[in-house]
DNA sequence: CGAAGGCTTGAGACCGCTCAAGACCCGTGG
DNA sequence: CCACGGGTCTTGAGCGGTCTCAAGCCTTCG
C-alpha cells in the first residue's frame, strides 16, 4: 500500500497531469480508481457495459475486435498516456471491443459521471482527454493508410521501421499473431513477408529479433 | 448577412450547443468563425497546417486519405453535428486527410488555441467535442471490424440496412464510387455486389434508388 | 446532338487466405 | 542436464475473392 503522498507524486509525474493545480489533482485523485491488470487480464470486453473510461499510466494495452472461433482483429496496442473506453461515455454505451492488458498495467478508471465532473473542474483534464483521443485518431487513420494502399510486405517493412532499434536491432514487442492482426495480415502471411524481406538482404529474423540491415532499402519498399 | 440575434437563434437549434448559457454561448459566437462551403470545397487538404478544428452545422463532408493517381480511400462521411479537424490539436499538426464538402454546408471554424480557452471556460464544449470524438471513434471500429471479417456483399448488404428508407425504397446518398472506397472496394467490386444481391432477388437497384425487398434475407447473409 | 463522367460488364491475373503438417522455442519437471 | 509438451511460428500446396485493365453503356448536361 502506498502513502497518498507516494500516489500523488506519481501522479505528478505523468505528462498526462502536467500542470494542474494540487488542489485539483487531489479532487482527481478522490475521484479516480487506480486498478492495476496482470498480463492477460480483460480491462473490458465486447458486450459489457462498462462505464469507465481509462487512462493507461503503464504497461501496454490491446484493443480488438472478437472475431468467431476466438480470433480477433486487433485495432490498437495502447501505450502508457492513452485514454481509452471512451464508448462509456456515450448514451447507448454499448462496448464493441475487447480491451486485454499485454503486460502487468497501472490504470486509472474514471465513472462517466466523474468525467462529466472531471471536465467541468478540472479544465486541463478536459484537454488531456481531447487530444488522447486525437492521438489515437491520427494513428488509426495511418493504419487505415496502410492497409488500404500497401502490400503486406509493405506493411511489414512500415512497421518495422516504427520500431525502436538499438543499432540496427529491433524487437517485436508483441506476439507475431497480434502484429500480424494489426497490419490485417494472417499470421503466415506476415511470416512469409518477412521470409521476403530477408531474401531481399534487407532484414534478418530470429525470433523476435529483427535486425535491420537496409533501413533506407526497407524505406524504399514503400514506394 | 444575418443579424446577431438570428444567428444566436439559429445556433442554439444545434444539440451540440445544448445546455449552455446566453454568456457562454455569446463567447463562443466571438470566437467561432462560422463559414460555408460549397459542393466540392475543400474544408482542408493533406499537407496543410491548417490549424482549426470544425464542426459541421449542415450537410455533409467526406474524409478522405488521398492515393496516388487522385484516387482516395474514403475514411468517413460526415453528418452535421459532427466534429473534426482535431488533429489541428496536436502539437506536431500535420494533416493527413481530406476534408471535402459533398454539398452545400454550413461550419464553425475554432482556432486550436480558442479551443483551448473554450474547453476552460465553456465545460458543456468540451463535453460535446469529447462524445462527438467518441462517436467517430466507435463509427470507425465498426468500419474497420466490416472490413475485417465481412465479404464484398456482405459489406454493401450491411450498409444498404443501414441507410434510411422510406417503403422499401433507400437512396444511395454519395456517388457509388465514394461508397465504395468507404467500405473498402473497388468501384466494379460494389457493382458486381449489387448485381448479386440483386440476383439473390434481395434488392434491386436503378441508378442511386435501390429497392430493398427482403430486409431479413439481407440481414442474414450477414451470418 | 455530342461530349463527359459515372457506372457496368467481361476476362484474366494475382495476392493473400485456408487448411494441414511440421519445426521451433521455451519453460517445466524429472 | 535432458526430455517433454504446449503453444507459437513456419512452410507448403492449392484455391478463390478481389483487383486490374479495357471496353462499352447509360445518364446528364451543355
Amino acid at each position: 500500500m502506498q502513502t497518498a503522498i507516494e500516489l500523488e507524486r506519481k501522479w505528478f509525474d505523468f505528462p498526462m497531469f502536467a500542470g494542474i493545480s494540487r488542489a485539483q489533482l487531489g479532487w482527481l485523485m478522490e475521484v479516480a480508481r487506480p486498478l492495476s491488470a496482470a498480463r492477460h487480464d480483460w480491462v473490458f470486453r465486447r458486450g459489457e457495459n462498462s462505464s469507465c473510461l481509462f487512462i493507461l499510466l503503464s504497461g501496454h494495452v490491446k484493443l480488438s475486435i472478437p472475431v468467431e472461433r476466438g480470433l480477433e482483429k486487433v485495432v490498437e496496442f495502447l501505450a502508457p498516456g492513452d485514454v481509452f473506453g471512451e464508448s462509456s461515455l456515450l448514451p447507448g454505451h454499448a462496448v464493441i471491443l475487447d480491451a486485454q492488458a499485454l503486460e502487468e498495467c497501472e490504470l486509472l478508471a474514471f465513472e462517466a459521471q466523474d468525467v462529466q465532473a472531471a471536465i467541468a473542474r478540472v479544465p486541463s483534464f478536459a484537454q488531456q482527454l481531447i487530444t488522447g483521443l486525437s492521438r489515437r485518431f491520427e494513428a488509426i487513420f495511418k493504419d487505415i493508410e496502410s492497409v488500404s494502399v500497401r502490400s503486406a510486405a509493405q506493411r511489414v517493412a512500415e512497421y518495422l521501421l516504427r520500431q525502436p532499434r538499438v543499432g540496427n536491432l529491433a524487437k517485436l514487442p508483441f506476439h507475431k499473431r497480434a502484429i500480424a492482426s494489426k497490419l490485417g495480415l494472417q499470421p503466415e502471411t506476415f511470416s512469409r513477408s518477412l521470409q521476403h524481406l530477408t531474401a531481399e538482404g534487407l532484414i534478418s529474423v530470429r525470433g523476435a529479433k529483427v535486425v535491420i540491415h537496409d533501413p533506407v532499402g526497407l524505406q524504399a519498399i514503400l514506394v
